[in-house]
DNA sequence: CAACTTACTGTACGCATGTACAGTCGTTCT
DNA sequence: AGAACGACTGTACATGCGTACAGTAAGTTG
């Protein structure tokens, strides 16, 4: 995935890049129906008959859009050294994505709003994320770095969870930090999220 | 705030409040965009003229639903008993809240979405929370009940992201338990919240 | 009884939206 | 040169949207 090389000027882009990237920003900003492409034709500056014309539907957009979004997490995976213990190539993939994230806050938007739409069926974001952490697993145990101790969706989970949750809560925080008068002092301490208890059969309560 | 008693049976409310409710369920559902007018008023089977009389415009009828989760809030709080220590009570307002969160998923899936969705300046749902959370901690600390070591604003955000953190990061982690071929042993661990390195001076990443 | 209010229906209107499509311009290929 | 193609524009259209509004039925008040 990604085969080509990511330009660092968006003007050198094609137009088509350009729209999906102006898409994710939207998107990500006010939702996708919240969007209209009109919107996303217009920060771009081109026709929205152009949208139609490299893309076909809203739909497809969308589409496109979260394939670029897995792209990024794969890019960012592929940055970080594969060598050193299991332990360690681990922590440099977690500091690797996280760093992608930090660096492109539309993409973090997006995941947020995707995560908790249901949308589709198969084949959406979590599906598609969920797949490609699976096969970070996957191969970190097949290089023998990765214990099977556990199953690879108790993994995968584990990962993404200790990931995306951090990220999914902080702005959360830096409401309500914000909302008591933020002064100079007033920064959101860290969120930390953990799992506990698994495989516990949590009734309804307890 | 609601002092109106709640009837039992759908029924028996009004056109006003069975508006409002099926209005809570499909913004929760599918978004307040993507929640077409015309939609609650097939779901209560009114007219989408009624829905105009009792509330004027579709922001005010989001307005309407969300003073209506923020009442919720404040009488699940009022059922929990206020005799006791500090942390006796605060741990019962806690069940409460949890308790009146997992009996309305629709309550849970609008705030998930108002959280992120930035919306208006103030006087949305995250505003009205805080404010709600920071009326019982200065309740508490007046009945000398709270420990004063920390700011009121750090203590709302402490309860906050404990009780909502989980609850938003739930379907997220059944969506990935699911993802895995979901075999009957495979339940979804409880996710833990926590805060910490409070003040910490964060820079860009570390 | 008449005047008024309130809950409610049905229609209609203007606007925004996604999509289809015909056409223009520039480049490439033969 | 000319045909073919891809990028791109502008218009046009059906649909769906929020809202305005006229009207009806029922109950209340004078």
């Amino acid at each position: 995935m990604s085969e080509r090389s990511r330009p660092r000027r968006e003007e050198d882009l094609t137009a088509r890049a350009r729209i999906r990237h102006a898409a994710l920003e939207l998107f990500a900003e006010r939702g996708v129906a919240g969007t209209p492409m009109r919107a996303v034709a217009a920060r771009v500056g081109v026709t929205v008959g152009l949208i139609v014309h490299h893309f076909g539907t809203k739909e497809a957009l969308r589409e496109a859009v979260e394939v670029d979004i897995v792209d990024r997490f794969a890019d960012a995976i592929l940055t970080a050294p594969a060598d050193g213990s299991g332990a360690e190539v681990a922590a440099a993939r977690d500091r690797a994505v996280a760093a992608m994230l930090a660096q492109s806050p539309a993409v973090v938007d997006y995941l947020r709003r995707a995560v908790l739409d249901p949308h589709g069926e198969r084949g959406d974001l979590v599906s598609k994320l969920s797949a490609l952490t699976a096969d970070q697993v996957g191969d970190l145990r097949r290089r023998g770095l990765a214990s099977a101790r556990s199953t690879i969706g108790e993994q995968v989970l584990t990962i993404m969870i200790r990931q995306l949750g951090q990220v999914f809560l902080q702005p959360l925080a830096d409401r309500i930090v914000d909302e008591f008068g933020a002064g100079p002092d007033a920064t959101s301490p860290r969120i930390v999220v953990r799992l506990e208890g698994r495989r516990e059969v949590s009734s309804a309560d307890d």
